[in-house]
DNA sequence: TTGAAAGCGATACCAT
DNA sequence: ATGGTATCGCTTTCAA
C-alpha cells in the first residue's frame, strides 16, 4: 500500500493534522516540527492522495480539454500550450478527441465535466444552443469560438485578413477568391466576415467560391472553381486547404505564385516546408492554449465574474506562394 | 451541490448500500427495487463520484499517456487510437507532452503514475536504465520501444525495410543511402538494424550518411551528404526527414524520382499530399494506440503476468518519390 | 434481499 | 502551535 499521511505523522511524531498544515500552510507550524515533517515526507516518499483530497476540497486538480481532431495540425499546438500552462499551475490535463462529431462533444463535456475543475472547449462544432445547454456548473472556456456571455480566447481574423489583403493589393491583385471551410464552422464565418469587410474597404473584388471540407481534398476540389473565377489570388480557409489548392494547381500546370497567389491560415509547420512555401496568417497556437488556461484559472477562482475574453493577434507570414499579380 | 448516492437512496426509499448494488451488481438486487433505483438515478441525473469510489476501490478509472511531442505528426495518430480504446473501456486519458525532454519524462511518469491505473509510454527517450527505475507499481506499457521484460507494442521495422528494399531493387537500385535519426532513438536503431539485415541479404550497398534531428531541417541538412554518397536511392528515418531531403533536392534541381528515389517512414498524412508524393513505410498508428491500451487493460487485470507484447505489421505505400534507378 | 456501519486518505473546524 | 474529530461520497463486510 502507498504511504499515507498517518505514516508520515507517526514517523514525525505529530498528528496527521499537523502534517497537513506543514505541507499546505507551513507558516502555521513551528519551524522545528515543520522540518521534522519535511524529513519524514522525504524519507517515506510521501505524496498526498489526490482523490482523498478532492473528496473534501471538492476540487480535482484536473482540467479537461475537448478537441475535434488531434490529427488536424492546428490542435496539437494548442494542446501543448494548454499542457504547459496547466502543469505550471499544478494541474493535470484530460484530453478528449471527438473525431469531429458534434454529438460526441456534448456527451464528452458532460462526462468529463465531473472529473475536472474546469474545461477548455477547442473549436467546438456543436450549435450555440447546445453549447449553452451543456454548460453545467463547471467553469468553461471556449477557444477559437465566440458566443455571447461565454469566456473565450479567439484570434483576430479581421486583422489577419487586413494584413493578407494589404499584401495582395500591394502586389497588384484586385480580384481575390475565398475558399471557405464548413458553413457550420464559427472560425470560417469569422474569417469570411473579416475578409468581406477588408476587401470592401480596400476596393478589391471578392469572389466566394463555396465551402469545402477543411482538408487537403477540399482544396483540391476547389482549385478548378478558383481558376474559373478568374481571380489572381486566393485566400483559403486554412493551410491544409491551401496546400490542396496548390497541389491541384501544380497538376494543372498553373504556376504559383506567377499565375496565382495563394494565402492560407494557421501557419501549420508544414507550410514553411513545402514548395512553394505557403504565405499564411499565423495564429499563436501555443499562446492561445496558455491564454485559455489562464482564463480558466481566473474563472475557477472567481466563478461569479464572467472572465476576460481575449482576442489574440495574428501575423501574416509572407512566403513563396504569393507574388506580383500577372498583367492580364 | 451535486447529487449523491444518499439522494438517490432517499428518493428510491432504500439504503445507499442498495443503490450501490443496484448499479454495480444488479443481480444481487430484487428486480423491483432495482427498477425503483434506476428511476431515481435517472430522475436526479446521478452519476457516482469517481474520487470517492477511487478512494475505496483504489482505482481511478484513468490511464496516463506520455508522448515526446504532440507536434510530431506521428503521435496524434497514436493518441487518437488510445483515446478511442480507452473510452470504450470507460477510462479517461491524461496526456502529457514532454517536449522531447528525457528528464521531464521521468518526473512525469512518477507524478502521473499516482493518478492513474496504468501508463502508456510512447517512444520514450530516456535511457533503458532510467526506464527500469521509474517503473513503480503502476502497470506500464511501452509503445514504439522495446526493452527486455517490459510489455511493449512495436512496429515491424524489419518487414517494412524488406518491402522498401525489395521495391527499390525491383526498380534497379543497388546503392542505397540511409539518413538516420537520433542515435539515442530506439526506433532509429531498430530501423537501421532492419535495413542492414535486409540490404546485406539482398546484396545491395548501404551507405549510412549519419544521424540528424528527426525534423525537416535534419533532412535538409543531410541532402548534400546523400548526393555525395552517390546513391541512387535514399531511405530516411521518417517522413519529415524525407520531406526535408526532397525539399533540398528540389532547391538543387535534383529531380525526384528521376535522379534519386526517396523513401520515408511513418506515413504521416502530409506524405500523400506533397509533390512528388512520398513513398513510405506506413505504421498503423491508431491501431498501435488501441493495442497499447488492450495490453494495458490485460496487465491491469493480471498484474502478475508480464503481458503479451506485440509487433504490428507495416506496409510500404508506393507513391511518386520512387522510380527506376538512373543508368549511370 | 436489504440495511447498518466501518472505513478509504486528506482536510478543516474546534479545542486546547 | 498542535491535536482530536467530523466529514467528503462511495464501497463493502457483517448482520439481520
Amino acid at each position: 500500500m502507498a504511504v499515507t499521511i498517518k505514516d508520515v505523522a507517526r514517523l514525525a511524531g505529530v498528528s496527521p493534522a499537523t502534517v497537513c498544515r506543514a505541507l499546505s500552510t507551513p507558516e502555521r507550524v513551528k519551524t522545528e516540527t515543520r522540518e521534522r515533517v519535511r524529513r519524514a515526507v522525504d524519507d517515506l516518499g510521501y505524496s498526498p492522495n489526490r482523490a482523498a483530497r478532492g473528496l473534501i476540497t471538492g476540487r480535482t486538480g484536473n482540467i479537461g480539454l475537448v478537441v475535434p481532431d488531434l490529427a488536424n495540425p492546428f490542435f496539437p499546438g494548442v494542446v501543448k500550450g494548454i499542457q504547459a500552462r496547466a502543469r505550471e499551475a499544478d494541474y493535470s490535463v484530460f484530453v478528449a478527441d471527438t473525431d469531429e462529431d458534434p454529438s460526441a462533444e456534448a456527451s464528452l463535456v458532460r462526462s468529463l465535466g465531473k472529473q475536472v475543475d474546469g474545461l477548455v472547449l477547442c473549436s467546438p462544432r456543436m450549435s450555440e444552443e447546445d453549447l449553452r445547454s451543456v454548460v453545467g456548473d463547471t467553469p468553461l472556456v471556449l477557444l477559437n469560438r465566440r458566443v455571447d456571455q461565454m469566456p473565450a480566447i479567439t484570434f483576430d481574423s479581421l486583422g489577419g485578413m487586413r494584413q493578407a489583403i494589404a499584401h495582395l493589393m500591394a502586389l497588384g491583385h484586385r480580384r481575390i477568391a475565398y475558399v471557405g471551410g464548413p458553413r457550420t464552422s464559427w472560425s470560417n464565418r469569422d474569417r469570411l466576415n473579416g475578409l468581406r469587410t477588408v476587401t470592401a474597404a480596400a476596393g478589391a473584388d471578392l469572389v466566394e467560391v463555396g465551402n469545402v471540407l477543411p482538408q487537403f481534398s477540399g482544396g483540391v476540389a476547389a482549385a478548378d472553381l478558383v481558376l474559373a473565377a478568374e481571380a489572381t489570388a486566393v485566400v483559403a480557409y486554412n493551410d491544409v486547404v491551401a496546400l490542396g489548392l496548390i497541389s491541384r494547381f501544380a497538376a494543372r500546370s498553373i504556376s504559383v505564385p506567377d499565375r496565382l497567389s495563394v494565402i492560407g491560415f494557421d501557419d501549420i509547420s508544414m507550410s514553411a516546408m513545402v514548395h512553394p512555401s505557403l504565405t499564411t496568417v499565423a495564429l499563436p497556437m501555443e499562446l492561445s492554449g496558455r491564454a485559455g488556461v489562464d482564463l480558466l484559472l481566473q474563472l475557477m477562482q472567481h466563478p461569479d465574474q464572467s472572465g476576460t475574453s481575449r482576442e489574440l493577434e495574428t501575423h501574416l507570414m509572407v512566403r513563396g506562394s504569393t507574388g506580383p499579380a500577372p498583367r492580364i
